[in-house]
DNA sequence: TCAAAAATGATTTACGTACCTCAAATTTTA
DNA sequence: TAAAATTTGAGGTACGTAAATCATTTTTGA
C-alpha cells in the first residue's frame, strides 16, 4: 500500500534501476520496446516522482534576481516584503533570489544593471520596469545567454521575455470604472484620471480599459483628461487644485499607478474628505488607511505573494525546461472594499 | 557560498552532528548552553532547514480525510476539484487525501462517517458540515483519539476542532450590503434575500452582516423578510413568485448560499433578466456564466485552491505539533464582477 | 571523592532519487 | 560469423537530514 519508488518500477518491468532511471530522466541508449514497457510500469503502480528527493539528489541550485524600482513606492515595499517571505517558504526550496534594486525608469542605467548581472550565476530574471527599445534589445541579450526572463506586473510583450507576470490591466481599467460608475450617485459626473506618468504599458492599459467602460457604460459620466504628476508631491498638488478649479464638480477620482500617498494628501489638504468616489490601485498601508477611513471607495489590487510565486515558478520551469499550468499562473484583479479587508 | 548543513552548524558550534539534531529538533538531553551555542550558530551562518531532506529523512506520510457534503451542488463540485489538483502540487507531498461524502446535514449519518475513519491510518480530518450538538461531541472524540480537526467553510466555534478554514462570514455579508447597497439606483429600494436554510452558520453570519450594513449605511433600503428554499428548485420558484407577488417593486436580491441555480432560473422564467441587483456567493460555472451575462452584479467568493492548501497546512502543521502562520491562513473575501473574471 | 546521572560524541543506516562507471549481454552491421 | 555498436545490468556514491546505538566525557549529589 505504500508508494511505489523506482525500485518497485525496476522489479516491475524486470529491467534494472539504471534502465528505469534512463526512462525517467529520458536519457538515451534504451531500446523503443523496453521504454514501453518501463512506462508501462510506471503507470501500473501509478508511480509518481518524488520531487523533493529528486531535487535533493541533483541538488539542483537556483538562483534568480528580481529587477525592481528604488523609488520609495509603497507597492514595491510590499512586493519586497512579499519576496523575503517566500524566502522562508518551501516556494523558494533551493534558489537564492537577489533582489536588485535599480532605476527602472532610466533605460541606460536599468539596461547597465541588468548587463551586471552573472550569466554564471544567474539562472533568471524577473522585470518590473516600463518597456523602452533599450531594455528590449538587452532583453534579448539575457535570453541568448541562457537566462529565464520574466516580465513583472508591467509587460514587455514586444521583447523576448519569457512571460509576463501580472493582471490583465485592461481588465483591471474596466473593472476600476465599472466599480466607479456604478458608485457615482445617479451614475454621472465629472471623473478625474490621475496618473503618475502616462509612459509605463501598465497605465496606458488601464486607462484605455476605463475609457472603454465609461463611454460604452455610463453615458453620464464626463472622463476629464488625464493629469499627470510624475511622482512630484508638490506637482500632485498643483495639478489637482488646478482641475478643481477648472472643474469644481469633479464627483470621482480613478489613480492609475502609484503616487496614492500624494494624491490622498492633497485631498485631504483641499478639503475633500469622504465626498468623492475614489479608486487606486495597489493595496498598501495608505491606501489600507485610506479605505477604512472611507477615502477611498475601492482599491483594485493584485496579490504580491501570488506574483513573487508565480514568477518563481515560471522562471524554474523555465530553466529545467518543464512545461507550466497557465491556469494556475493567472494572477487574479482583486476589489478591496473597507468590508473585506484582509 | 553555499548553504550551510548541520554539519556546517556542528563544526562552527565545536559540537558533534548528534547534538545538532538533538537541538534542532528539540529532544532533551542537552545542556542549555549548548543550546545556545548551537543556536548561535544557527543564526550566525543563517542555517534554514532542508525540509525536503528532512521529511525524506523522517519518511513521514500523512494521510487526511477531507468529508464534504454529498450533495450535487456545484460549489462542492469545485472542492472537490481543488482537491484534485492539489495532490499533484508540492502541497500534497507525502500526503494522501481521502474524500469522503456525506450526508452533513444529517448528524447522525454524519457522526456515523466520522466515526467509521480509522484512527490509526487517519492524521486528521477537515469537516463541511453546519455545526450540531451530535457533530461537536464528534469532534472532541476526533480529538481525543488524538487526530487534527479543521472545519471548512462553516465554523464549529463551540467544537473541539483545532481551526477554522474559511471567509469571515459576517464579513462577507457586510461585503454583499455595501455593494447591493451602492449598486441600487439612489441607493433605494427594496431587497429580497434567499436562503437555502436558515440552520448553517455561514448563512446566519451572512445575513447579519448583511443586515447589519444595510440598516446603518443604507437607510432607504428596506430589507423583506427572508426566503427559504431547502435546495429544492419547485420550492424556490414558488417562494419568488410569492415574493414579487407581495413586493413587486424589488430592487436586488440576495443570495446567502447554495441553490443559485434554482433561484437564476426562476428569475430568468419570472421575466427578470437584468432589471435586478442580483448578489449571490461563490464563484461556479453557474454563477460565471451569469455575471457574464449580467444577471448577477456581483459574486462574493473564496477561492477554493486557497482553502485546500491552507487545510492541509494546517492539518499538517497540527499533526507535527508545529506552530503556524496566521496571517498566510486567512482566507480572503474575494469580489468578482463581469470585468475581473479570471 | 566517588558513584550515579546526565550530556555529548562517534558512527551507522535509512529515505528516494540522480548520476556515474564499467562490465556483460544483446543486437546490428559488415 | 566475426566485429562493432548498442543496450542493459550491477553497483556505487551523493544529496541533507532523521534517528538510533553505544561509548565516552562531564556534571551532579551525597
Amino acid at each position: 500500500m505504500t508508494k511505489p519508488t523506482v525500485h518497485d518500477i525496476a522489479r516491475e518491468a524486470g529491467v534494472s534501476l539504471a534502465t528505469v532511471d534512463r526512462v525517467i530522466n529520458s536519457r538515451d541508449g534504451v531500446r523503443g520496446i523496453t521504454v514501453d514497457r518501463v512506462q508501462g510500469a510506471i503507470r501500473k503502480l501509478g508511480y509518481v516522482r518524488d520531487m523533493s528527493a529528486a531535487n535533493l539528489a541533483r541538488s539542483r541550485e537556483y538562483t534568480f534576481a528580481f529587477v525592481l524600482p528604488n523609488n520609495p513606492s509603497q507597492f514595491v515595499g510590499t512586493l519586497r516584503a512579499a519576496l523575503r517571505d517566500v524566502e522562508a517558504t518551501q516556494i523558494a526550496d533551493r534558489t537564492t533570489i537577489q533582489l536588485i534594486p535599480a532605476a527602472t525608469h532610466d533605460p541606460h542605467a536599468l539596461v547597465q544593471v541588468l548587463a551586471a548581472i552573472d550569466h554564471k550565476r544567474c539562472d533568471g530574471v524577473a522585470i518590473m520596469a516600463p518597456e523602452t527599445p533599450q531594455l528590449r534589445d538587452q532583453v534579448a541579450r539575457l535570453k541568448a545567454a541562457g537566462l529565464a526572463v520574466v516580465a513583472l506586473v508591467s509587460d514587455q510583450p514586444n521583447s523576448a521575455r519569457d512571460h509576463f507576470v501580472g493582471i490583465n490591466n485592461t481588465a483591471a481599467g474596466r473593472t476600476a470604472g465599472v466599480l466607479l460608475g456604478r458608485f457615482l450617485p445617479q451614475n454621472q459626473g465629472k471623473v478625474l484620471v490621475v496618473a503618475a506618468s502616462m509612459l509605463a504599458r501598465d497605465s496606458i492599459e488601464r486607462r484605455g480599459g476605463f475609457g472603454a467602460v465609461m463611454s460604452s457604460d455610463f453615458p453620464g459620466i464626463r472622463v476629464l483628461p488625464s493629469v499627470e504628476a510624475h511622482d512630484d508631491p508638490d506637482r500632485m498638488g498643483r495639478v489637482l487644485r488646478a482641475a478643481f478649479a477648472a472643474h469644481p464638480d469633479i464627483a470621482g477620482i480613478y489613480a492609475l499607478a502609484s503616487g496614492n500617498q500624494a494624491l490622498l494628501k492633497s485631498l485631504t489638504d483641499m478639503g475633500h474628505g469622504n465626498d468623492l468616489v475614489v479608486i487606486v490601485h495597489e493595496l498598501t498601508p495608505v491606501t489600507r488607511t485610506a479605505l477604512q477611513c472611507g477615502q477611498v471607495a475601492a482599491v483594485i489590487t493584485q496579490d504580491v505573494g501570488h506574483l513573487v510565486r508565480s514568477a518563481l515558478r515560471l522562471l524554474r520551469a523555465r530553466t529545467d525546461g518543464q512545461d507550466i499550468v497557465p491556469a494556475q499562473e493567472r494572477i487574479r484583479i482583486e476589489i478591496m472594499l473597507r468590508e473585506n479587508l484582509p
